[in-house]
DNA sequence: TGACAATGAATGAACGTTCATTCATTGTCC
DNA sequence: GGACAATGAATGAACGTTCATTCATTGTCA
C-alpha cells in the first residue's frame, strides 16, 4: 500500500514498480531478475523485499496499477465530448507517454501470465468487464449511437471495441523499434476512426465513406 | 527437419514439439524446464539436445510449425464456399482440436516473447503479413464484398478482421478452463458473424440485421 | 546360422550458472 | 541511543547443458 511520502523520502512503492515496468517490458516477468529491478531502480535488492513480500507480489502490483491507470483512462474517455473521441482515448492510452512499447509488451505479458495464473486471470478479467461496462454505458449514451444498431446491441458493440483495441495492441509489440510514439499513435487512430465509422457513422452518409 | 518414420521408431522431433506446446501451454516458455517438457514427451533430457541444439532451438520450431499450420488453415478457408465460411474458419482454428485453450496461451506467449526476441518478432510479422495476404486476396475476390466498401478496401477489412481475431484471442485466455471447446467456439463464431454482417451485409438487409 | 563388431539412440548424474530470498551489518535521522 | 532505512554477501534450490555410459539393433564374416 503506497504512502504519501515527503518529498526527502522517495516512494519507494511506486520507484520499484516503474523500474519493474521496465525491466518486464523489456525481458518479461520471469526473465527479469530481482537484481535487474534493483538495478533499474538504483537500489539494493534487499530494499525490495521491504516493501514487496515476493516477485509475484511485484507482478500482482504491477496488475493493481495498470487497473488504475484503465480506470483513470475510462474516466478521461467518459469527459470526452463524442464518442470518436472517446474512442480515441481508448485506443492510443498506452501510447501516450514517451515510453509506448513498453506498456503494449508490459499488457501481451500480461495476458500471457493471466493464462497460467489465476490470481492475475481473475485480475485483468475484472478490469475488462469493468471497462466494458463503462464503455457500453458510454455507447448507451451517445447520441452518435441511437441512428444505428447495426453493429447489435451497445455491449456487443463495446465487445468488438475491445476485441480491436487488443488485436492493435498485440499489433503493437510486433512493431520495428524505430517506430516513433506518433507514428504508432496515427496507424492506431486510422483504425479507430475505421471502426467508429463502421459502428456509428449515419447509413445516409455511408454512401460516400 | 522431420523425417517419415516407420512406427517403430518415433517421431522424435514431432514428440518433442507437442510435448513442449503442452508444457507451454500450462507454464509458458520461460517457465518451463528441459526436464518438464523431456517428462511430459516420456524420454530424457539430453536426448532433447539430439535433435535440437538449445531451448531456444525448440521455442523457434515451435514458431515454425505454428507458421505452417497457420498456411494449412489459409488453405482450408480459401476452398470454403462463401466468404462467412472462410472466417468461421479463420476466426476458430484454434479451438478446432480437444487442445483449445492450448493453443490460444501458446500464441499469446508468442507476441509476448516477440516483443523482445526479434527473431520470433521477424517469424510473426512473416506469418501474419501471409496470412493477411491472403485474406486480402479472399476478399477481393469474393462476391459478397462487391456490394460494399463500408468496411474500406479489402485490406483494410483484411486489417480489421485480423485485429478482431487477435483481440478474440486474447480474451480465450482468460476464459475459464471449465468451459468447453465447444462453447468457446460458439463464442467465436458469434463474433466472427457480426463482424461479417458488419462488413459484408448488403445494406438492403442492414435494416432487420 | 551363429559369433562377434560396430553403431548411435537413449539415459541421467553431474557441472557451472543464475536466481529468489535472507539477514547480519551499516548508515541516517531525531 | 534508538528506530528505522538500506545494503549486498551469502544461501540453497533450480536451471540449461554436457557427456560417459548402456544396450538394442544392425552389419559382417565364417
Amino acid at each position: 500500500m503506497p504512502q504519501p511520502h515527503t518529498d526527502s523520502v522517495p516512494d519507494r512503492h511506486s520507484q520499484i514498480l516503474d523500474a519493474a515496468l521496465v525491466c518486464f517490458a523489456k525481458r518479461g516477468f520471469h526473465q527479469t531478475s530481482m537484481h535487474d529491478i534493483s538495478a533499474e531502480a538504483g537500489i539494493s535488492v534487499g530494499l525490495i523485499y521491504r516493501y514487496f513480500e515476493n516477485k509475484e507480489a511485484v507482478i500482482s502490483a504491477m496488475a493493481d496499477r495498470h487497473k488504475k491507470e484503465i480506470s483513470d483512462m475510462l474516466q478521461r474517455a467518459r469527459q470526452a465530448p463524442t464518442l470518436l473521441e472517446s474512442l480515441e482515448i481508448l485506443f492510443t492510452a498506452h501510447c501516450c507517454e514517451e515510453e509506448t512499447r513498453v506498456v503494449s509488451a508490459f499488457v501481451v505479458d500480461l495476458y500471457a501470465e493471466a493464462s497460467r495464473n489465476p490470481r492475475v486471470a481473475d485480475l485483468v478479467r475484472d478490469v475488462l468487464q469493468t471497462a466494458m461496462a463503462g464503455v457500453t454505458e458510454l455507447i448507451s449514451r451517445a447520441p452518435e449511437a441511437q441512428n444505428t444498431t447495426r453493429g447489435g446491441s451497445p455491449s456487443e458493440m463495446a465487445e468488438l471495441i475491445f476485441a480491436v483495441a487488443r488485436g492493435m495492441l498485440m499489433l503493437d509489440v510486433l512493431r520495428p523499434q524505430e517506430m516513433t510514439a506518433t507514428e504508432r499513435r496515427d496507424r492506431q487512430l486510422e483504425v479507430t476512426r475505421k471502426l467508429w465509422r463502421l459502428l456509428f457513422k449515419p447509413e445516409a452518409e455511408l454512401a460516400y465513406a
